[in-house]
RNA sequence: GUGGCCUUAGCUCAAUCGGUAGAGCAUCGGAUUGUGGCUCCGAAGGUUGCGGGUUCAAGCCCCGUAGGCCACCCCA
């Protein structure tokens, strides 16, 4: 007995079913994309670990423990590589590296495919997982920012989720933020007595995140503490101000969120994510993006801002599910061509081979079958027709069965093409 | 990375006090020779996740390990 195989942890199969609802995902995403003109672009799924160590920052959770790093085991290259944990940081090098900056700014892109990220698999979270990210480049916003979130929003709706919300915060630039994050820290060093271990460690490491601890002890401390969106600078505040303006002018509706910060160290200014309402518990985020306007410098292009979102498809397939959602089928032929020679496995690939040959999409039975079991099957398929071959193939002519309806008709071979482009459903 | 729950056929699940595994669905075949979703009959499908231990005997008890899930952490 060979050794039973299965699927790395954290990775899994999208079998032909749950592939739909992924494809149609990626069909709407592509579908907005270029109604708002993005153009789609890939990068590699490996990259110059350096690439995500620089952009995303060293001390993030995402470099410090769940780079997928990887390593040739021959070849000359000495190179530190990793797998992609998010797009961003590769669409940037690449911006960069072809000189992006020569072509009509803001550059707007797109990019579609699995992401790695180390760390222990749940229920929506894997080790490799599909997002959709969407980037603009070179425009330092605000208009830009809330087009980018006005985007977003759009494809959830589109997609048939209807209790998404959006949470949005502004977390400074360079001006203010180290102020703003040595106020916090003292706020938090005054209160240290009644903080979790847990959370003093936090304060060490990335202070901006005991605002949202779900410790509950937290609540009173982090209600007395400094709020950045109080603290921002006056280009910031007004940023701020009127992306929210112009947030309110195309009548998107979010929610301020103080406390909202993300994990990874580019962003800066305009932080939102995307959660089903009554699921927020900063759990399980549906999407979420911001401004990075330090990144492209970070990978060694001239200072360019820029905005950008990902979504997870996985996310967002596992809450169409847990809403009900009917799934997407994928598609069944036109016709089945079977026939009542169960040996005759040549003429019905024959048939088969002419219709398909003229654009039509048609299953031929090859199992040596009787006919009602080709006919069974062709039925559970969700075939519209069958082409049945029999006697009448001498003379030229198949017979016709309309599986839904059952009637049945003897039709001239040469008009078959014709008939079933007809038939074609949708 | 920490803690907890779980793992029996492709899927969903049974199996009394420990007595060497069964059903439904799905698959394939048959029900007098060229006609379907129903029905009936039959076949195939398992080293009970894997590895040890205890026992006359382990799906069941013990240990380890892998995977899944839940909470934390983190994020999409």
């Amino acid at each position: 007995m060979p050794p039973s195989f299965r699927a790395p942890r954290g990775t899994r199969d999208l079998l032909p079913d749950e592939h739909a609802a992924f494809a149609r995902l990626e069909r709407i995403a592509r579908e907005l994309a270029s109604r708002y003109g993005y153009h789609e672009m890939q990068t590699p799924i490996f990259e110059q670990a350096a690439v995500f160590e620089r952009g995303i920052g060293a001390a993030t959770d995402v470099v410090e423990k769940e780079l997928f790093r990887v390593t040739p085991s021959r070849g000359e290259e000495r190179e530190a590589w990793a797998l992609r944990p998010e797009a961003t940081a590769g669409i940037c090098r690449a911006y960069v590296e072809h000189g992006m900056q020569t072509w009509p700014q803001p550059v707007r892109v797109t990019v579609t495919g699995p992401m790695f990220r180390y760390d222990r698999p749940q229920a929506g979270r894997y080790r490799q997982f599909w997002q959709w990210d969407v980037e603009a480049i070179g425009d330092p916003g605000p208009a830009v920012d809330a087009e980018i979130v006005e985007l977003g929003a759009r494809f959830y709706r589109d997609a048939g989720l209807a209790d998404v919300e959006l949470l949005l915060n502004s977390i400074g630039d360079p001006a203010c933020r180290p102020a703003y994050l040595a106020d916090l820290v003292a706020h938090y060093r005054a209160n240290e007595a009644h903080l979790p271990e847990l959370e003093r460690r936090r304060l060490e490491t990335n202070p901006l995140r005991l605002l949202d601890s779900k410790d509950p002890v937290m609540a009173e401390v982090n209600a007395g503490a400094p709020l950045i969106t109080d603290r921002l600078c006056p280009a910031c505040a007004a940023h701020f101000a009127a992306v929210r303006a112009h947030l309110d002018a195309m009548g998107v509706a979010y929610r301020l969120e103080p406390g909202l910060v993300r994990g990874l160290d580019y962003y800066t200014r305009t932080a939102f994510e995307f959660y089903r309402r009554g699921a927020e518990g900063q759990q399980q985020a549906l999407g979420g993006g911001g401004r990075y306007d330090g990144l492209i410098q970070l990978l060694g292009g001239k200072p360019t801002p820029g905005i950008g979102f990902a979504l997870g498809l996985d996310r967002v397939v596992l809450a169409l599910a847990s809403a009900g959602a009917s799934r997407p089928a994928n598609a069944a032929p036109v016709a089945v061509v079977v026939g009542a020679d169960p040996g005759d496995t040549q003429g019905r690939l024959r048939i088969a081979t002419e219709l398909r040959g003229a654009g039509l999409p048609v299953r031929a039975d090859l199992a040596v079958r009787k006919l009602g079991r080709q006919l069974e099957a062709a039925v559970r398929e969700g075939a519209q027709f069958a082409v049945i071959l029999g006697d009448e193939l001498a003379a030229g002519e198949v017979q016709l069965r309309d599986l839904d309806g059952g009637s049945q008709k003897s039709v001239p071979l040469a008009d078959l093409p014709a008939l079933l482009r007809r038939k074609v459903r949708g």
